[in-house]
DNA sequence: AAAGATTGACTCATCAATCTTT
DNA sequence: AAAGATTGATGAGTCAATCTTT
């Protein structure tokens, strides 16, 4: 890296830009479903546990506070995708249960979450997948 | 593109977290500002449309919607960094007009923007800035 | 009627404070 | 006291409905 190294400009601008525009494609596509993409992210943390989770976990593995999971289960439970009920094992604790109807609606909704997502990164060569891959991982390594 | 063609796995979610997590490192490095990026982003919007502006044509500008600026300059007229005044030409109309303090917390928001901005790519290599470029340039073209 | 702005209702995220259970 | 969850306030965004002015 030598004394011309210059980042693009608004190269930063420009990043999130993109990210707001691929998030706001996938959540169109994933519409029809009715889930929204933290809903949906939030069932499939719930499916790969094996159906359910205590909501401390699940704002873990969602990398969110547990505040906003409170509200987010508030609303999946509301569309009858989830239930709360008490942890036997430890009475502070509430588990968030996937209903049958979250399992169905979980399936759909990662469908089209990846043919959206097939969708806006097949115009990508292989080559070019794996350098947004290496640049993305030095970013986020600060 | 050959039969082979894929993209890494979870481009999509790697996307939006790495976006994210710059997102929150602009924010952090702005916050002794008092300014946010979006509220950074509306004042230097003003400040580049020469002080003021119509909160239509500022909607246009941040790619957003009406309802939005509304509230945004709500607050930012709550910390003394904008008044609306009447637009003569349309009394339909009104101006956000950039305060003396706003123009001072704008230059040092700025900064503080930019600090963050070539701290993030900084460890990019030309190459690899140039990469990230023409692949949100693809994404972004749907 | 159409354009500009605002308001109200909602999603999603944060933080600080609170309540309950351990 | 500490841990788990919730509540309340706030920021930022959307959409639909409304008010005012053209």
């Amino acid at each position: 890296m030598g004394v011309s190294a210059r980042h693009a400009p608004a190269a930063l601008f420009s990043l999130l830009r993109v990210a707001g525009a691929v998030e706001s494609h996938v959540d169109v596509r994933l519409a029809p479903s009715g889930l929204s993409l933290p809903k949906l992210a939030a069932l499939d943390r719930l499916v790969k546990a094996g159906g359910q989770l205590p909501l401390g976990h699940l704002a873990e593995r969602l990398a969110c506070v547990k505040s906003n999971v409170t509200q987010l289960i508030d609303r999946l439970e509301g569309d009858g995708l989830v239930t709360r009920t008490h942890d036997p094992a430890d009475g502070r604790s509430r588990l968030a249960v996937i209903t049958d109807r979250g399992r169905e609606r979980h399936a759909e909704g990662l469908r089209l979450q990846q043919d959206a997502e097939r969708e806006l990164f097949s115009h990508l060569s292989d080559e070019e997948s794996q350098q947004l891959a290496v640049i993305l991982a030095k970013l986020e390594r600060r």
